[in-house]
DNA sequence: CCTTGGCCTACACATTCGTGTAGCATACTT
DNA sequence: AAGTATGCTACACGAATGTGTAGGCCAAGG
């Protein structure tokens, strides 16, 4: 999350502070003058750049949205994007703003959002699909919505992993054990091939065969 | 979630619509009047049988962590619960009510709800470690925790995720999509051994030794 | 019969919040 | 220099909400 050369302006101070507060009380019980206070101006200011209290809540969205793309850019271009980042960026994610993106994906806001994380996790899927030995029975994009949820999973829960863990999981020393863990958890399948054939076949619909109205990749 | 015996009572109708309504409105737009009146009864008897509003939502979190308890005890004795019911419990995970922990949990509240998940997961990877050929680095309760985080992700994107299969997840199709894409990611590892152990040597603290400090088994 | 206590309702109060309006200062335009 | 748009504040209003209070209905027990 790069600073926005739009700052300093009161403007950007009111979205900030919104962000900041929409996250940490909720939309309801964060107020107008709360938001207004902690950006050192008066109310009616915000009413003057927003118009409205949900079209400064659209206007933290659209932010978000743009803040994305720049780091959507950033992580395709870096070289050293491997596997692994694409967890690491979905956990420290969006660093203060964290708690608005969770309320906003569980309230099922901020499609963009999910759905970039989504892209990148498939483009990620076509290196990992090329040492894989069989055939996904399954479309790239389905594995990718699912993988992308998990992803996001440590950042929605934060506070419930880092008191289980023991460790803030936005420290240098959770970071790493939540590094490790995610390494473990990806090399290791915790099903065999075998079970996963067996289970398969008991699923109530369809006895395993690869198509019957599924979604497949073409 | 079986039924409880204590029903048709008005404040077990109070308890039902307060937890429909704090989860589909969220605590704070879901109103005393609105309760009440989706309980068909006065604003008045709320407060009469639970204080206050507050008071009220703990009533609910109390509630759902009885109820889980009946579920956990079900799932511990029942002889057919293996691997993949861990996850299709917390999918489909207290029907009604999963937008009310959808909430609870981002919230940082419902602790013994997530910890019941990280217990129950750590009693399945105990099966799991066993056929496992490298013995793990990291402790059972650490991958469990962030195993519990990562099923109970899906149920907590429900809309983004049902959106982007093109199936409602709680559907019967959209439960069936979703075992086959939790038995494909359980079964194949998406980071080979080899790059895990190259990955794991590039994290920044310590080179990958197996011991320096971190949670580890005893 | 009367009274006691548990459910339950109706109504009022104080607070809070989003929103609307009026007005002031500064800077830019013509 | 006059006009005008912009950033900003102060203040007021109407609505909604949590909470408090007074009272009614009804079964149980003396």
């Amino acid at each position: 999350m790069s600073p926005d050369p739009e700052d300093l302006t009161a403007r950007a101070r009111i979205r900030d502070a919104a962000l900041r507060l929409f996250g940490e009380e909720g939309f309801d019980r964060a107020t107008i003058r709360d938001i207004a206070h902690a950006a050192g101006v008066s109310s009616g200011l915000v009413r003057h750049h927003f118009g409205s209290k949900e079209a400064l809540r659209d206007e933290c969205d659209a932010y978000l949205a743009r803040a994305l793309e720049r780091l959507n850019d950033q992580v395709r271009t870096d070289p050293s994007a491997e596997g692994v980042n694409y967890v690491a960026v979905a956990t420290s994610m969006f660093g203060p703003y964290r708690k608005y993106v969770a309320r906003a994906l569980i309230e099922g806001r901020a499609a963009p959002l999910f759905d970039t994380m989504v892209d990148l996790g498939a483009e990620w899927l076509v290196e990992v699909d090329k040492q894989r030995p069989d055939p996904p029975e399954l479309s790239r994009e389905a594995r990718a919505t699912v993988g992308a949820a998990q992803s996001l999973a440590v950042a929605l829960l934060y506070e419930h992993v880092s008191r289980r863990l023991g460790v803030d999981v936005l420290s240098p020393e959770g970071a790493d054990l939540l590094a490790r863990i995610g390494l473990d958890l990806h090399s290791h399948p915790t099903i065999s091939p075998d079970e996963a054939a067996a289970l398969r076949n008991r699923l109530p619909k369809g006895a395993g065969s690869p198509d019957e109205g599924k979604v497949l990749d073409d």
